[in-house]
DNA sequence: TAAACATATGTTAACATTAACATATAAAGG
DNA sequence: CCTTTATATGTTAATGTTAACATATGTTTA
């Protein structure tokens, strides 16, 4: 019956998996996971352009799923909404599902 | 210290999220969540071309996320991989969280 | 307030994705 | 084997995304 109240966040779904699907963006995300990083940490992690790391972060905190706050001359970053760790750790298990053992009934 | 490991999961995970990230293919995926369909049952759902729900099965299906068994004249599809669903809903919990409240700590 | 540092923004070209259409294949029934 | 039904495939134009670069902004400290 209200099987169809959930078409309401498919649109909003979407974009939030456009954002996950850079990997890019992705690993900013799971750098953010453990701790708060300034733009030059995750520059020097990741071995990025700065101006593109900038740029990545603006997109992640429009759609927010990550926050900021100036320390100094420092912007540092951190996850805004823990569920998204959620995502990306169920994602994981898919993965894992499609590389290690292909499916499960069919061989 | 394997905090890196995960680094392995994060191009094929792009690539899920990738996948994902259409509203076509989300639709249908959240469609097949209940029970197999055939390609008309799901052109007939989401009011789309016939050819398009085609090839986004065919997207899906090469990458493991669904598929298909003949039956007579038609194509059924499922979902290969429960793990997907819990993605999907974990999405939800987090497209839930942005639109109804905002943020948690700030407010 | 000028210099140095940290970060953000704007522009554009290369590239990828989507949608729309025509057409091809495959099975079933007469 | 021809027709109908169901689905798949190929092609192309429109659109969206990313990367790379130059440059702008904002903050601190001398």
């Amino acid at each position: 019956m209200n099987e169809n109240s959930d078409n309401i966040w498919q649109d909003e779904m979407a974009r939030i998996f456009k954002l996950l699907s850079n990997p890019t963006r992705l690993n900013i995300l799971v750098l953010l996971e453990n701790h708060p990083l300034s733009v030059n940490d995750i520059v020097e992690k990741l071995q990025l352009s700065q101006p593109q790391v900038s740029h990545q972060l603006a997109i992640l905190k429009a759609h927010q799923l990550i926050n900021s706050e100036r320390v100094g001359k420092r912007n540092f970053y951190q996850l805004d909404d823990p569920h998204i760790l959620n995502v990306i750790d169920s994602t994981k298990n898919h993965v894992k599902h499609v590389i290690i053992g292909k499916k499960h009934g069919e061989l």
